[in-house]
DNA sequence: GGCAATATACGAAATCATTCGTTGACGGTG
DNA sequence: CACCGTCAACGAATGATTTCGTATATTGCC
């Protein structure tokens, strides 16, 4: 009955989340494609980066379609999603589960550049003010 | 003539974030200070508390006064510098830069509790938007 | 069929984070 | 002085992450 509870997929290491960013970035790639894009001619070999997305999928972070020979990788999880639960858990451990001090950080450190984000916040803002 | 490059302090672990956060809270502490607070009964035994601080003074990210028999530690990098790095840190590699996407997410999945809060958030909004 | 290119699979090394056991020093109390 | 509790120091075991070398399979082509 609940809703949707995944078996709660673990967190993405520094080099898994790299990897999840180029997938998300150009969809569902092979290995090769995921070497070329994020080790292009530098940084790690091959068999480093097939390694990494066999590790990935025993762990449920990656998707895989083997029916080719040349197995094609997808995101296990949402950018969104993971985006979320790394917020999370910034504001729990660093800002004592106070979202309104990170954003008071973040707003004081990187401010946004354009108008329109400015907007997009004050209306974001607004609808918390009227009850969601 | 560079204003104060300070010799890049090592990213904090999982457990290093946690002492330090008893060091901000708490002031400069002993190892059973430090202990207790974090593994009050249960968890880590006394030596992996020492071994840590120990680890965390190597690296810099604790200061020790040692004239006394039990030492005592104190945060070597200030909370709100942390705070700031991880921030600038995740807004690079889950946000693509981008510190109002992050913002959004934050204000979407953690609205502020306070009217106070959701205030403060608009006092710095008109800050940003007049110029600074 | 045999070869070259490219793929997966597997095991192992290197590094780091975390934990603990043991040792030896120090300090106060009886 | 001898004892007991607390302390720092150190080395080592464990587990996870990342990297790579090697073995083996598949495909297309001559």
């Amino acid at each position: 009955m609940s809703p949707r509870r995944s078996p709660e997929t673990p967190w993405p290491t520094d080099v898994e989340l790299q990897i999840l960013q180029v997938l998300w970035q150009g969809g569902p790639s092979t290995v090769r494609e995921v070497h070329e894009t994020l080790y292009a001619g530098e940084g790690a070999g091959y068999t480093t980066a097939l390694k990494m997305l066999q590790i990935m999928h025993a762990k449920g972070l990656v998707e895989r379609d083997d029916s080719q020979r040349a197995h094609v990788y997808k995101a296990g999880i949402t950018k969104q999603r993971t985006q979320k639960r790394y917020m999370a858990d910034m504001v729990q451990r660093l800002f004592n589960g106070s979202a309104s001090q990170m954003v008071l950080h973040a707003l004081g450190s990187h401010p946004p550049a354009s108008r329109e984000e400015l907007k997009e916040i004050r209306t974001l803002l607004s609808k918390i003010e009227s009850g969601d």
